[in-house]
DNA sequence: GAAAGGCGTCT
DNA sequence: AGACGCC
């Protein structure tokens, strides 16, 4: 049982809770729990045999019991009650980049979106503008990320990532004044794998090198593109063969915010 | 259920 | 401006 494991479960609690539209509180603290355990250090499996899971920071009685439960069991009562009551489908909504628990109960209590087709058929036919939320942007922006979601957006091995990242430097270091540059996130964590990469800057041309990361050659789709951070799709070759794609996150710092900014984002 | 918040996008 | 999604 890892961390990340039990954290994505306390996550899709927060998530199905907040989609019935329980109260925000409840809702908070699952996700606020989840961050926590992401964040550790130690194994949650020592804390629950040790009984120290209370000392983590937003776990208590009540998720500490939770957590117990799955340690021990490899199963969560609460976390199946709450799953049996969707329509199997509507879960999976979650997974596409845009939508969230507040428009996966729009979505499907009110136009009856259950489901990945369903929802592309609906933008598709242009259902989806009329509802409080959603507007012509949405529907295209949608309709091209349940593309992306399908072609499978798979973990990267980190050498892959490495490569990338080097690519990424030498692009950035080439047109702005670059004066620090560090993967964060997972990258650094040196995990066997990464689901996307965080890259931390400082540079005396903030503009330049914002413009110069979303011109990356190999940038298929600008997410989000701002002053001090933006994040991109990016196309790369995989060591096993083949194109693949991973998100790529730029933020930009100040200099006396760097220490602060790599422990933070990592 | 137990003590967060900032940035970017869209309506 | 307010809601939402995401890190």
């Amino acid at each position: 049982m890892t961390n990340d494991e039990v954290a994505i479960l306390l996550h899709e609690i927060g998530d199905m809770l907040d989609i019935l539209g329980e109260d925000r509180f409840r809702v908070v603290s699952y996700h606020r729990a989840a961050r926590a355990v992401e964040g550790l250090t130690a194994d949650v499996g020592d804390l629950v045999r040790d009984g120290k899971l209370g000392d983590i920071p937003g776990v208590g009685t009540a998720i500490a019991e939770k957590i117990t439960e799955y340690v021990t069991t490899g199963r969560l009562g609460y976390h199946e009650e709450l799953k049996a009551r969707f329509p199997p489908g509507v879960l999976d909504l979650l997974q596409v980049r845009g939508i969230g628990p507040k428009k996966v109960q729009i979505l499907w209590q009110q136009l009856g979106i259950t489901d990945l087709a369903g929802l592309e058929e609906a933008a598709k036919h242009h259902r989806l503008r009329r509802i409080k939320g959603f507007g012509e942007k949405t529907e295209a922006n949608l309709l091209k990320a349940i593309e992306t979601y399908r072609q499978g957006q798979a973990r990267a091995l980190i050498w892959d990532a490495a490569q990338l990242v080097d690519a990424i430097r030498a692009h950035l270091e080439s047109r702005a004044p670059i004066t620090r540059l560090e993967a964060a996130g997972s990258f650094r964590r040196m995990r066997e794998t990464v689901g996307d990469v965080d890259i931390l800057v400082t540079t005396r041309d903030v503009k330049a090198a914002m413009r110069a990361f979303t011109a990356f050659p190999a940038v298929k789709q600008v997410y989000s593109e701002g002053e001090i951070k933006s994040s991109v799709l990016v196309e790369y070759d995989a060591y096993t063969g083949g194109k693949r794609l991973l998100q790529v996150d730029l933020e930009i710092l100040d200099a006396d915010s760097w220490g602060a900014g790599l422990q933070y984002f990592t």
